[in-house]
DNA sequence: CATATTTCGTTTGTGTACTAATAGACTGTG
DNA sequence: CACAGTCTATTAGTACACAAACGAAATATG
């Protein structure tokens, strides 16, 4: 049997799925030139923290401990965070927005929101709430 | 104003299509261990094709120049795909899959289907169509 | 108390993914 | 024909993303 009888490349959700996030990519480095994706998350969930340990920001926004690790040293290097280990508990290493990190994220929030607006913006308001709740449920 | 009340990381569609596509490249490479899913597209396309340029294939499967070079290299490395410039065009790298390339893909086609199958397996029938309906109008 | 297990952070290696710059080859128009 | 613009591929640089393995520190259990 044919192969391209089961099997179709753009009709898996994965290859629909790397689209729709590339063009997310795209919108939202034209909104937010200054961050990656990934680097809002962390400043933003840390802002909304106050505080957390590396690990502990890494799981909450769905980062590797890999991952997690390379986004902060980036973040530090431009003190956007600042990092201290936790004398409770020497295996920890405690992170903190800095006064401009936490400028930054007051600046990008409503940016962030709107990155959001416009990645959805093909679909009307019950379309975008489907498409969310949708998504929810695959994870 | 708390920048919070305008941005929720969790209610972001870049957030949940990151852990979504997270979630699927798990189950894809349980199900298939020997190829990514970039390799498993690009080898895929190229066996639908016959043959197909190296920047045709980049734009096929929605890669960059940069990156279809990547997973080109990758491919010809295993032996899974050849290339070899085209004379009345001597710009363009003319790829094919190799004997061992089409095997490869017949073999996991259905394995590639299967793993559509089970990211969406939470959604019923309708709900899955609807998704994927959904994203595609993203693009 | 001693030791087995778990947790935290780091490092290494591989693989996307994009930008920007470059060089070579082709094409269209003057 | 000349040459400006376009197309193709490569390279270098930055940034996720995950697996695997490691050491140090904390915790649990006997």
């Amino acid at each position: 049997m044919d192969p391209s009888d089961t099997y179709v490349l753009e009709r898996q959700i994965g290859f629909v799925m790397r689209r729709a996030v590339q063009r997310h990519i795209a919108i939202f480095s034209a909104l937010i030139p200054e961050l990656t994706p990934t680097q809002f998350a962390a400043l933003a969930k840390l802002c909304e923290l106050g505080q957390a340990s590396q690990n502990e920001l890494g799981r909450l926004t769905s980062m590797d401990v890999a991952t997690i690790k390379g986004v902060v040293d980036r973040l530090r290097a431009r003190e956007l965070i600042s990092s201290a280990p936790l004398q409770s508990d020497r295996r920890r290493l405690m992170l903190a927005p800095t006064r401009k990190g936490r400028a930054l994220y007051r600046k990008y929030a409503p940016q962030a929101a709107e990155v959001t607006r416009q990645t959805l913006a093909p679909l009307d308001d019950d379309e975008q709430r489907q498409l969310m709740q949708l998504l929810e449920r695959l994870i």
